[in-house]
DNA sequence: TTGATTTGACCAGA
DNA sequence: TCTGGTCAAATCAA
């Protein structure tokens, strides 16, 4: 009898070493490109499936809301890892099967803060070409960022512009959790995660390099006056889950634009955005 | 009933 | 040889 195994699913030849050398040591953060890598179809050998890790396009960035960037994804695996104390999940495009979307990520939590600092590492860019949920929440406790309150605003993604009901379920668990994360402690957290198909304008603060609330080229109320969300949900606990479309939040000069969240780990800061 | 998650095993790369 | 990435059956949840 033939071993299940035996049977690999889609396996794929791409040769993106090239890619992967341009930007430097396969640790650094990748910026794909314009966003779209050169992939080619699925194709080759079925062993191809499990190409050499360090031939593969991969950045990584860090943030507090893993599960927020605009795409659906799918665990297919989770691993504890050597010298980590905590688990490291794997996901994967839900189109993957349906569009031979061949993006996937790698969750890791680094560290356990309150919120926990996660790094992801996003393997090969979306091909599903599914609208990547323009529409960002916001997510933020306590009213006014008074020093030792906790201030939690999130720009994450949410279902309301064109997700699949499940993509809005599993962002609901997420906000869930990040409520109960904020109720334990006060804090500041501040995450950006919206579109990432553009590819652009993407930053993100370690823990330690957070911009204040009390900055005053960073602050709640110096957002811009959101769109009019076609949804806006509103806890009446005080919690506000804001929605709206097509919001992108920029700060010029010195300051990060804030629309997606990106680690720099090295010095990618000239140029283009990391991501 | 269907889809998502969990989890142990397998396999390839380092 | 070890470690990490993936598979897929079993299980869980909606």
């Amino acid at each position: 009898m033939a071993s299940p195994r035996l049977k690999r699913e889609q396996s794929f030849d791409f040769e993106e070493a090239s890619a992967q050398e341009a930007m430097g040591s396969a640790s650094a953060s990748y910026s794909p490109p314009g966003g779209v890598f050169g992939i080619s179809p699925p194709e080759s050998s079925p062993r191809d499936g499990r190409k050499r890790r360090k031939d593969r396009p991969s950045w990584v960035k860090r943030t507090f809301t893993p599960h927020f960037d605009g795409h659906l994804w799918r665990k297919y695996g989770q691993k504890n890892i050597k010298d980590s104390s905590f688990p490291r999940l794997y996901y994967r495009c839900s189109y993957r099967e349906d569009r031979q979307c061949l993006a996937s990520k790698l969750v890791q939590q680094e560290n356990d803060d309150d919120p926990p600092l996660y790094k992801v590492t996003y393997t090969y860019e979306h091909t599903c070409n599914t609208t990547p949920v323009p529409t960002p929440d916001v997510v933020a406790e306590q009213p006014a960022p008074a020093a030792g309150d906790a201030y939690l605003l999130r720009f994450g993604s949410s279902a309301s512009g064109g997700i699949h009901g499940d993509a809005h379920q599993q962002i609901e668990r997420d906000q869930r959790q990040q409520q109960q994360h904020s109720a334990r402690r006060p804090f500041m957290m501040l995450s950006f995660d919206s579109s990432s198909h553009l590819h652009e304008q993407q930053h993100e603060f370690p823990p330690d390099q957070l911009p204040s609330a009390a900055s005053p080229s960073f602050t709640a109320e110096a957002l811009p006056p959101p769109v009019p969300p076609p949804t806006t949900t509103t806890n009446d606990g005080g919690d506000l889950f804001s929605t709206w479309d097509s919001f992108r939040y920029g700060l010029d000069d010195d300051h990060a634009h804030l629309g997606n969240h990106v680690y720099l780990p090295d010095d990618c800061s000239g140029g283009d955005d990391n991501y």
